[in-house]
DNA sequence: CCGTATCCATTCCGATACTG
DNA sequence: CAGTATCGGAATGGATACGG
């Protein structure tokens, strides 16, 4: 009874992707794979994470189709985990966290691991978020328009 | 001994920031908060959560200084929970989960709450990450450089 | 090397009752 | 209305040990 609230049919896309990834390990896993990562012993290497919850979230991934598994590519008889489309779409989401990070969570000069370009080794740009004419685009300039709340929906 | 693992000391922005608001209910109180909420009963509400944890969560978020505890704006003699400068930045986290769910979550047709411009009433453009010279940025494009590794840090 | 299984401590979460 | 206090069940996380 007691059981963590599903999110999985909340009428908040916010909500749902929490429901997948909103724990402590999952995005890290996410970033990983972004890293290259495809082996469980390097996951579990470097986010020196319990093998039982580990395999657990990745089944998991697995399962909501943000991870794949694939024949290794090299000679090993294990698999792989690797990004599908859908995990590749939480890369924005993946860049968010780490320039807010940057940003708000290190004291002056204090060094960080740093995502760069691949050819000019160079720092990723800002995400710069923009309304449809171009202009930046603040919390301010935008609402939630919820749905109509037909019957007993969207609590 | 099985405590949560800190991530305060990472070397990856990414790990910090998800030690901060990594869990089930607080990126969903900032969403509430850039929505215009400020009150805890508002939060309980929208949330559905218990009032300990709300109230938890709620204090480990001022402490960090992603809110601000304010006084009440109406005559009420309580105080009000609104988003620091900090907390605002995490402004493109929330977009980014917000349209990955909308793009992967939801059946065709199936309705879900949109962000729109306030000004338009038409949805938020997609997040487009960049590179320094304008292109469209793709994971492949990018690398994570790490930090030197000079004694046993960043493990 | 890749997991699975088990044990145990800690934490999380929900429900409820209670104070001011 | 805004929290605090407490309780119990569930999930989390770490440390092994074990089998493919």
């Amino acid at each position: 009874m007691a059981q963590r609230k599903s999110l999985k049919n909340d009428a908040c896309p916010m909500a749902r992707s929490l429901d997948i990834v909103g724990d402590q390990w999952s995005l890290l896993i996410i970033r990983d794979a972004f890293d290259g990562m495809k082996r469980f012993g390097e996951f579990q290497q470097s986010l020196g994470v319990a093998k039982n919850i580990l395999a657990d979230r990745l089944k998991n991934l697995v399962h909501e189709g943000v991870l794949d598994l694939a024949p290794a590519s090299d000679g090993s008889l294990y698999q792989e985990y690797v990004l599908t489309a859908k995990g590749k779409g939480l890369f924005p989401v993946v860049v968010g966290l780490r320039h807010w990070g940057e940003a708000h969570l290190y004291a002056k000069g204090e060094p960080h691991s740093v995502l760069v370009e691949r050819e000019s080794g160079k720092p990723v740009p800002k995400i710069a978020l923009r309304m449809r004419d171009g202009q930046a685009l603040t919390p301010e300039d935008t609402f939630v328009k919820k749905l109509p709340a037909k019957k007993a929906a969207a609590h």
